[in-house]
DNA sequence: TTCCAGATGGAATTTTTGTTCCATTTCTGG
DNA sequence: CCAGAAATGGAACAAAAATTCCATCTGGAA
C-alpha cells in the first residue's frame, strides 16, 4: 500500500519518531532524540547550526527528514514551527481567560499573580542596577577556590542546594552545609585557606549562618556574600558582597533574582576554569 | 550622546515602536503596525513573504530595521523569535548581535544577563499562558490534605525544600522527602488516603521521583504534579498537573516560574484554610 | 510654480542556506 | 574473515534569502 505520507502535526510526528526508535540508524536516532529534546532549536535554527549543536553533519539532517517521508528539512522544520504558532494564546483568548477568572472571584489567582509580579520585578530591577564589576569580582573570588563551601539555611537553603546541584553537574568541588543533625559547625570544620565560601542570608539573618561566616573568615577562606543590605551582618565579614533586593508579596520574598545569580555564578566559574 | 542601541527584547521593542509612532515615515509606520499585529508572521516569515503580506517592498523592511537601530532585518527578526523561543540566545549569539556596541562587555556579565533573561521570560510567559482554573484546582486539591508530602529530587529539590520552609511558616503540616540516607521510600511510607502530595520533576525525570509518584497514587493520596510536559511520566499519574515551561540558558533551566508557583501554592493553601 | 530633502520601488548583488553527490567507513550475514 | 549493503562525512552545488544601490517619486517650503 502507498505511504500515508509524513505526519502533519507535531504530536503525530512525536509519536512517529517514538515508534520508529528501534529501526533507525545510529546517527538518525541521535538526531531524533535531539529533536524531541530541543524542539525550539529545530524550529528556529538553520541546518548548519542545528547540525553543530546536535554534533551531526548537515547532510544527516536532510537524510533524517527523508527517512520520515518529508521532501526536505524545510518541510520537517515547518512542523516544528507550527507547534509554536499554535501555542501562543491570542489576545482575545487571554481576555476570555481573565474574565472567567474574575467571575469566579478567586483569591488564589491573585496570590499567584502577586508572586509572579514580585519575581518579574526582582529580575528586571537586578538587570538594571547590578554592577557587573561586582559580579566579575565574585566570580574571580570563587574560581581559584580549592573547595567551595555553600552556606545558607532556612529560606536561603533552596539557593545553596541548587548551587550544589549545578556545581556538581559542572564538576566544581563543593560542600553544601545543610545543618543536618545539627552538624553545621562540623561540616564547616574542614574549611581552610585556599578554599572559598558562598554565604547566603537575608533578614532576619539566621544566627548560625552569621556564625559560620565569621568562622570561615577566621580560617582564611575567601568569602562571597549574597545578601539584601550593606548593613547585613554577613556583609561586613565578606570579601565581596552582592546586594540583592528582592520584591516581596504577602510577607514572602521572591527568590527569582537570587536563584538567577546562583546559576550564573556556578556557570561562570565553570567557564572561567575551562579557559 | 551615543545611541543606546536597539531594544533587546520584545517588550522593549514594542514600547520603542509605540513611542516613535509619530515621527516615522508613512511606509515605515505601515510596517510597524503590521509587525505589532502579526508578530508570528515576522518571526517565521522571510523578507519577501512578509513584504508581500504587509503590501510593502522588501527594502522597506530593511529600512525599518535600520530605523530602529538594528543592523538588518535578521537582527530585528531575532527579537520576534525570542518571544516564542524558550531558550535565551547563548553568549556567542549575543556577542554577534552586539557587534559594534560595548565590546568590553565581559563574558561573565553575559552569563548573568542570560540567566536573568531566562528568568524574566519564564515568568512573563507563565503569566500569559497559565490557566487559572488549573491553579485553582491545584489549591483545592491540597487544602483538605491531612499531611502534604513534598517530592522532588536533584534539580527540583530547591523547590520542594522551599515549599517545606514556607509551609512550616504557615503551619501547614508537611513532610519533605529528601532521600536522605537513601530512605526516600521509607519517608514516603506513611502516606495514606486523606493526605496530599506535590511531586516536582523535569526532564530527565529522576527514576526515583517517578516511582514515588506512582506509589503515592496507589496509596490513595491526592497527587499534584508540577512538570514540564504533558508527556512527563508523572503527569499521567497525577490528579492535577501544572505545566510549566521554563526558559533555559546554556543548558540550565530557570526555576523562577516554578518557585513562584511553589510560593503561591503554599500561601494560597494557607489562605483557604484560614477561611 | 520650482526646488530639494527625504521617501519609495525595484532590480542587482552578495550572503546565507538547503540539498546533492560521492568517496570512505562501518556494520551485517554467510 | 570476507563480500555486500548500509551509513556516514564533507565538499560542491543550486536555490533562496537578505541587503544594497540608485533612479524615480512625493510633499512641503520658498
Amino acid at each position: 500500500m502507498a505511504d500515508d505520507g509524513p505526519p502533519r502535526d507535531f504530536q503525530a510526528l512525536r509519536t512517529e519518531i517514538a515508534g520508529r526508535a528501534g529501526d533507525l540508524p545510529k546517527r538518525l536516532m541521535q538526531i531524533a532524540s535531539y529533536a524531541l529534546d530541543n524542539p525550539d532549536e529545530i524550529a528556529f535554527g538553520t541546518v548548519a547550526s542545528i547540525a553543530a549543536n546536535a554534533d551531526v553533519q548537515p547532510s544527516a539532517l536532510v537524510r533524517f527528514s527523508h527517512a520520515l517521508g518529508y521532501q526536505g528539512f524545510t518541510q520537517l522544520q515547518e512542523i516544528f514551527r507550527s507547534r509554536l504558532r499554535d501555542r501562543v494564546p491570542s489576545y482575545d483568548e487571554r481576555l476570555a481567560q481573565l474574565r472567567g477568572h474574575d467571575t469566579a472571584g478567586s483569591r488564589s489567582g491573585l496570590v499567584l499573580d502577586g508572586f509572579l509580579a514580585a519575581a518579574g520585578q526582582s529580575v528586571s530591577r537586578l538587570r538594571e542596577q547590578l554592577d557587573h564589576d561586582v559580579f566579575e569580582r565574585a566570580v574571580g573570588l570563587l574560581v581559584p577556590g580549592e573547595t567551595i563551601y555553600l552556606i545558607g539555611l532556612r529560606r536561603s537553603f533552596p539557593v545553596t542546594s541548587y548551587m550544589s546541584y549545578a556545581m556538581g553537574q559542572l564538576s566544581i568541588r563543593n560542600v553544601l552545609i545543610d545543618g543536618l543533625a545539627g552538624m553545621a559547625a562540623e561540616q564547616a570544620g574542614f574549611m581552610a585557606a585556599g578554599d572559598a565560601a558562598v554565604v547566603v542570608s537575608f533578614a532576619p539573618y539566621a544566627a548560625e549562618t552569621v556564625a559560620l561566616a565569621v568562622r570561615a573568615r577566621e580560617r582564611g577562606v575567601e568569602l562571597l556574600a549574597l545578601t539584601d543590605s550593606v548593613f547585613s551582618p554577613i556583609a561586613s565579614a565578606a570579601d565581596v558582597m552582592i546586594e540583592i533586593s528582592e520584591s516581596h508579596f504577602d510577607g514572602f520574598r521572591s527568590l527569582a533574582a537570587t536563584m538567577a545569580i546562583a546559576m550564573a555564578l556556578s556557570v561562570a566559574v565553570a567557564g572561567r576554569r575551562a579557559e
